[in-house]
DNA sequence: AATGAATGAGTATTCATTCAT
DNA sequence: GATGAATGAATACTCATTCAT
């Protein structure tokens, strides 16, 4: 490794501290509760330094949507590998309940995130929060056409939405088990579409 | 009419146009986003008088939640002189889709309020906005179990999700026309429930 | 002096205070090396009280450009009461004198201004004090019409580029001298013009 | 060329480097509106790397002066080449309205800097701006002398004050046509005291 | 000598809340 | 009760300067 190489992993390593910070004290805590100074001492930089790899907080806040983004794509990318794409969106299913308890204390990140974002006057940053989601749906009505469903887009309305709801029902109520019934439920009725035709 | 009661009056009107101001802007804007002095200019009141009616910026915040379920419980009242729970329900959906508009472009009031109420580390006003959708709750089940369906409870949460998730999809997409497949679709299911037994 | 009198009074009050305090510190220390603090201690204001009355640093900048127009259409409207526009010119140039010892520590307050906000890439400050300096051209200008002189226009300009030439080397030079040496000098010039035609 | 001469020629290129673009940029945007940033861009040189050629900002800022100085030098070297004082002179002020369009945009390099540096509590560079108009005064006045005018010293001023106040005046008004029409004046001026003694 | 990165003090601005009348 | 004004703590952002390599 040239020094060179070692300076550039340490930049590139401190953005990316900079940038797991942002991703969980911004769900954590909302965007406008959040300070800099918050991110800064999370990711064990002081504050100045914040400022030489993200201009702004809006770019400091873009950069964690990018990573829930991308833990996104990197569960889509693994359910990818399951052959079946019924087992794909049980799989998805099964990843939400799993992090039931998070979303049970700060609600989904990205829905969350776009429904704080959506309160700005200015529309940058919300848009980017709706194309987060858009991706998912997007992956996930791709699945449904692959099982040779009608209303694939429909479908994916409908689980991203009750994905939603359930994580700011669990989230308001507190109570992680609904993501667990819930998700029973969602698991179910993915079973029934596909075994006897629509069901809903 | 006393004086005094022409200005008990008239400084309850205040307090009432303050509360209404407060649930408009603070739905539209955000709690973080909006300043006293927002809710102020939209009320008519000056600024510095909102002290004599709220002691803090939360108290507002829990007036705008108040105010919020009491729309709630009005639509509600309204639905329960309905003779079939099964219409009271459905009214309810249609209600949801009749605010479509005001859904997309700022989401559903309580749902908003409670994910970002939620973001607090004092739990204090979360609670309040997690009580709201527990009554919308306790009013839904109460509709199914008249219906005689059995999982009345987990069929009240899977109604409520649905809402808050079109409703923050629709916002986060900022399209209505979500509000409205959706609440077909919901339609639908109701139908199917107490036409055949359960079919999600 | 009603109630609300006497608090207009104060609030008025404190916005002179302000302005005035704006007016001497920024021509003292320049814009930039002035911060609101510094103006709102010469105000002997507390630093958040100022943006009640000023909403940011450049409306206060604004306000004390105004400040020395209000000086300086104070002079002119004092010489405008003298009969001989000849007197009334001589009269500038003797009040320029007498202020030759600002000059030589601080420059001219509208020439030093100018020169500071003319560096800015977004122009509108530096219009504004282009403008008092116009004002100040104009109604040299009409003396020198009223004299009957032709060229009236470039005698206004070299009448008013001189006094800021010599404000300028005086500051430079910290030397009060040079103030009253070309006051003398432009004195000279003024009679000669009108004594035997134009000179120069 | 040894190695070390060859790096010493680099080095010192990057010196030259950055003083001109110190000087440039300073006269463009003012001191206090300049970053180090900004002018190792404009030189391009790493930030960093500034700081081994230059201690402080103010010994870029020193730099940038003598850089001026160094070309009223070149240009008085220039004029000195003519045989009579009085075409030194005219050579002069049409060397000043041959860059009417920059001191109508930026002003007087020296005369602006020296104004902005005069602001200063820490007088260390203020002098060393006035020592620069000092030194033009000083030649200028020289001519003068050689021309055998009595007052060479006052005449000095006034040429030089007239020079800084046509630069003020065109800057702020943001119009080149004061520097042409002035330097005529001036030029005039000079041709007057020539011709038949003092007429100023 | 060269350079990207680090540091920390400083600055304008906002805003909930309080106060004087 | 009503109201403009006062207060001060907080926060995003800048930048000269230093450091590690």
């Amino acid at each position: 490794m040239t020094d060179s190489t070692r300076v550039r992993a340490r930049g590139a390593d401190k953005r990316r501290r900079l940038t797991a910070a942002a991703a969980q004290v911004l769900h954590r805590q909302g965007v406008e509760r959040t300070t800099i100074a918050d991110i800064a001492k999370a990711a064990g930089v002081p504050v100045g330094n914040v400022y030489y790899y993200f201009k702004t907080k809006d770019e400091l806040v873009q950069a964690a949507l990018a990573e829930h983004e991308g833990s996104l794509a990197e569960l889509t990318g693994a359910l990818d590998r399951l052959p079946d794409p019924l087992d794909r969106l049980k799989g998805l299913v099964d990843a939400w309940v799993g992090r039931r308890d998070v979303a049970a204390r700060y609600g989904c990140p990205t829905g969350t995130l776009a429904a704080e974002l959506d309160k700005r006057a200015d529309g940058v940053l919300d848009l980017e929060a709706g194309r987060v989601i858009r991706r998912l749906l997007d992956w996930v009505e791709r699945q449904f056409r692959e099982l040779g469903l009608p209303d694939a887009a429909d479908h994916a309305v409908t689980l991203v939405a009750a994905y939603q709801g359930m994580s700011l029902l669990a989230n308001a109520l507190r109570d992680p088990e609904i993501m667990t019934s819930q998700g029973a439920r969602l698991t179910r009725w993915l079973d029934s579409l596909t075994a006897d035709g629509d069901a809903s």
